[in-house]
DNA sequence: TGTCTTATGTCTTATAGAAGAGATATGATT
DNA sequence: AATCATATCTCTTCTATAAGACATAAGACA
């Protein structure tokens, strides 16, 4: 399973291809050479050869490890940085993305004050209102690729930005790959929480979707984030990713936009 | 002005370059060579020497044209395509982006309905409500980019989908480059409005920047997307710019969300 | 009408040298 | 002898180029 000297990668074309035979790499089709070697550093990413925040190989070494040239194996390289998985850093070597730093979290948390500049603040206060273990109703089963009445855990949460609460947010876990995650866990740990989620649990979310609403502040929103019942807020309901698009979260969130607002850029 | 056999592009090493001569490159610092070889193509977009929907020369005639490889250009033009700017089609040739298609409808417009894929719901229907010229107050020459008091031209819309009014629009554009947007010609125009300012107006909406709140419907609001008085209502502020960072459009949007929801993707 | 050839695009891979970053050695200076 | 600045070596990614493979469309030809 360590596969360290695995080689016999690419040339699709021999028929003798034996070398991956894993469970989804049915198709058999032609694809380019450097979309193979993508495909083999992205499962050793998945399994964890190289952890968040430490350097892959070389390229070099990685040509020698995959049997093909150097610049193959930059192309791959190329697009796995374009999607922010890896982070090139000339001179010093190419790095697992990790959640971990400044940039990162901003990639994932687009309310930003109306003022200032994103993380102008300083750290967001998290108070944790709930955490408990739950089974899932079929919402959150579909979201997150289960069955319904399987075993989840289940966090409500606030965050505050200058004393003010600004955030409240209910997130479902799949119970299985999240074992042993408790409040204290969750309260002790300083830094994002994508970040509690490598290192523990060596869980990297890469992508996710988001929808967004306009609602009423209902049903006790008010009193958590001490605003008047009926205020506006946004409803955001994000599904988070890892590797190989596999659900691992689903988020509901609900902002505050009288001091802060959602941004995005269209390109 | 037409530079068509404008060469001597690269090597600002050469103490004699005079090549661009022109204003914004007071910068003589060096790039590498693909970066001129873009900033030059990037030029010619913008001057309309190629029109959207249009193909470029082959990479290898711009090659030739600039007097390097055919990989320089080639990484050159790699950047524009990922950031949407050309669209290239294997065996046919690489092309002008423009919004008259069908994908680039929907970078745009990221409301999509609840129920069904983002155009289900065929054409939206778009009710011109007011067109007019009028002078810029403080914050909308600050979005633009002009004085306060320069000529604009501002336009209401509502957009309706399946008969249900859905978007309330405010729209704010510098009056010069726009001089002739009429009523009537909004109206008139079938398709995408930033298809028509392509074509119309040779303006191309390149990238746009968006503040998101949740917000009551009030001060008439409530009677254009015939909903009650105080409904939560996503506000979406938005500049958007032409190449060169250049704003040219203000646009303030107010959405239901009942049947729709705001969809973005977190890479 | 259907098939083959050809021309012209982009796409893929390979190779060589340039440039950035850090460690190690070198040598002058105090 | 200890210190500090400077050169050098080695590792990395970055840049530039070239050649062949693949995709597409249009015209020649049976």
């Amino acid at each position: 399973m360590l596969q360290t000297t695995d080689s016999t990668p690419a040339n699709a074309n021999t028929a003798t291809d034996a070398s991956p035979a894993s469970s989804e790499s049915l198709a058999p089709s032609f694809s380019p050479l450097y979309q193979q070697i993508k495909g083999l550093i992205l499962n050793s990413l998945r399994l964890g050869e190289w952890k968040p925040g430490e350097s892959i190989p070389s390229e070099k070494d990685l040509a020698t490890r995959f049997r093909v040239s150097q610049g193959t194996v930059r192309k791959a390289i190329d697009e796995l940085a374009a999607e922010n998985l890896l982070d090139r850093r000339q001179g010093k070597g190419t790095f697992v993305a990790t959640h971990a730093t400044e940039q990162a979290q901003f990639r994932f948390l687009k309310l930003v004050p109306d003022t200032g500049s994103p993380g102008s603040e300083g750290p967001a206060q998290r108070d944790i209102v709930e955490c408990r273990r739950a089974r899932a109703n079929a919402d959150v089963a579909r979201a997150l690729a289960l069955r319904t009445g399987d075993a989840v855990l289940q966090v409500r949460r606030v965050l505050s930005f200058a004393g003010a609460p600004t955030i409240l947010e209910d997130i479902w876990l799949p119970a299985a790959p999240f074992k042993g995650l408790t409040a204290e866990r969750l309260a002790n740990y300083q830094g994002p929480m994508y970040a509690l989620f490598e290192t523990e649990f060596n869980v990297r979310m890469v992508r996710a979707e988001e929808k967004i609403r306009a609602e009423p502040a209902l049903n006790g929103l008010e009193q958590l984030l001490k605003i008047e019942r009926g205020t506006p807020l946004l409803s955001v309901e994000r599904i988070a990713y890892t590797y190989k698009d596999v659900p691992m979260e689903l988020r509901r969130g609900y902002y505050r936009t009288d001091t802060h607002h959602y941004h995005n850029t269209l390109g």
